[in-house]
DNA sequence: TTGAAAGCGCTAACAC
DNA sequence: GTGTTAGCGCTTTCAA
């Protein structure tokens, strides 16, 4: 195979707009101090040879790499791919940053990382000294992770975390889940719930405290208990089936469980237990993935808005970049509850 | 922002280990002609400063780019995120592709275009300039069109054809779709069905004619007509739907419908008429996305190997790259079959 | 407002 | 075997 270079180069643009490279990179680049009729030139000689930047050779040249790293965790992202069940996490990552960072020129790049690994540093050191991104976004629960924040802080690098309020540096982005613990509680206190268990994820996540507050807010707000009406899980259908199993024994007629494992544990519990979903047990989920549409009955799902939050992430970014001033307040971006046949009054 | 530069480079390992730039080139590229001795020196300074080279820098070089873009149709994929009922394809192009990119270190980039534009071939060139990846994977329809594999054979650049047959450059990679339409017409006619309709996708796609030639091969094997038991779809559920009226008014007792959508549309049309599947009509789809895996009843499935087929055609291409001999026959990762609960015996 | 020169981190070609 | 040299395509000084 031929050592195959660039076809066309800032050079041919230059000598074919009869002016200098640096014009030409100019324009590209949109920095001021070009007469108006250069620019035209230069553009007109641009799209007539079809130019477009190599961004190994913008990278070189000390600028921006136009890469943008989605960080995931590793052992939960493939285990969903292998199981395959739809777990569209990293579809609507990709929906949202890709199609944002194209009409920038930038591309999205997915990476992965262990978050228990001892080495992670390494392994995101490596990631940034290879790629060089412009920018990185971080998801839960990475977002929270201060090995990996002080690191790309030390290095500079703007970065977005997803799920994340701690103060410091990084643009902080969630998806309301104090809001949608509230609304999922409201919903069922409207139909008539009165016991309504929750079944929080763990602490290792920020939001999972979150989720916990808005349930506990919107229970309070209706003067009603929450003594044991709590059960930590772990996102794993298992520890899903033991929240169930706890939460029904403390007499409660609905659950909001924090995620779609965990919500179909409870489901095929109350199966088990020959208890009616809606009829027995209410039930919500805080994923919608298919296992939550596509269950039965399909659940009523808090529906989280990871692909506009991941826009938003890339603007972020790309503005941060483009030296315009950031926010520095959280940004939140809600979600919202579809009802589906899961919710019902009580008997 | 402070203009990054690369915290260590291949300079600083030369000074560490006491060698040339070329020969830390040399042991990073695994090139012969390094003398154990100083290779050891030099990993050893590789590891000290925690050494990883950077990519752009690689590409400038003139060498590899260490960049392999996955090209998928823009509008079915976009559509597939939005709508996200689980279609997996790109997630399951990620788990095999990402996985075996990282193996060798590279990376995967996934790129949309428009099949249907008519600057289809400046969409793509202006992709391979940006990024001047080392490989391509195609996947269908693309995989067939010669207007991309016609600009990426003059680019010399090498990419794999997953779902195509034609003959030229390009490694060829089907599923073994004949091969997986005769299996799932061999089940249907195992459980005593005869008359065998098969709803096929749309010419656009190779793999709709082989999946016809598998059923066709199989029905004749067992004797039987194929007369008026073929609909030819286009993937969408409209379609289906026609196609499936179309099969039980020739008397089908059993459907292969060519995607989840078509066989989704069998099923709810099935279900208006009051037919019972598999009762009254069995069904076999040809995607195992949860869409076929949590319909009721789950449907028996042609289970396509995406990822590995994709971790395949990123071997090859790296093969290629690498200077070792590639395999000119096309290569075959055979489709499985999951039965599950759409198939049953005619009445 | 424009251009010339230097250099980014790396590899290819050549010399030693 | 190993080192030296000359770029790759671009951006960033800095000078005009």
């Amino acid at each position: 195979m031929a050592r195959r270079r660039q076809a066309v180069t800032i050079k041919h643009v230059a000598a074919d707009a009869g002016v200098s490279l640096q014009t030409v990179s100019r324009v590209i680049n949109k920095e001021p101090n070009v007469r108006p009729e250069m620019m035209a030139r230069v553009q007109e000689a641009i799209e007539r040879l079809g130019y477009v930047p190599s961004i190994a050779a913008q990278r070189m040249g000390g600028s921006r790499s136009y890469l943008i790293v989605a960080l995931n965790d590793r052992e939960r992202t493939i285990a969903g791919w292998r199981n395959h069940e739809g777990t569209d996490w990293v579809d609507q990552m990709l929906l949202g940053g890709m199609l944002k960072c194209a009409e920038h020129g930038y591309r999205l790049i997915v990476e992965l990382v262990d978050t228990h690994s001892d080495h992670i540093e390494r392994e995101l050191s490596a990631a940034l000294a290879a790629l060089q991104p412009d920018g990185v976004i971080l998801t839960p629960p990475h977002s929270q992770n201060p090995l990996i924040t002080g690191l790309l802080e030390r290095e500079g690098i703007s970065f977005a975390r997803i799920g994340s309020l701690a103060p410091g540096r990084g643009f902080a982005l969630t998806m309301g889940d104090t809001g949608a613990a509230e609304m999922a509680t409201d919903h069922l206190f409207a139909l008539g719930h009165r016991r309504i268990g929750l079944i929080a994820g763990p602490d290792e996540y920020e939001l999972s405290a979150w989720r916990v507050a808005g349930w506990r807010a919107a229970m309070a707000a209706h003067d009603l208990p929450t003594d044991d009406l709590m059960f930590q899980g772990d996102f794993s259908y298992e520890s899903g089936r033991q929240g169930a199993e706890a939460l029904l024994e403390a007499g409660a007629t609905a659950i909001i469980a924090s995620n779609d494992q965990m919500s179909l544990a409870t489901l095929l519990l109350a199966r088990d237990r020959g208890l009616d979903v809606p009829g027995d047990l209410s039930l919500v989920s805080f994923d919608d993935t298919p296992i939550a549409r596509f269950a039965h009955p399909p659940l009523t799902s808090v529906v989280q808005p990871i692909a506009e939050v991941t826009s938003r992430a890339v603007e972020l970014i790309i503005a941060e970049r483009a030296g315009r001033d950031a926010p520095t307040d959280p940004i939140e971006i809600a979600a919202s509850l579809a009802v589906r046949g899961s919710t019902a009054p009580p008997r």
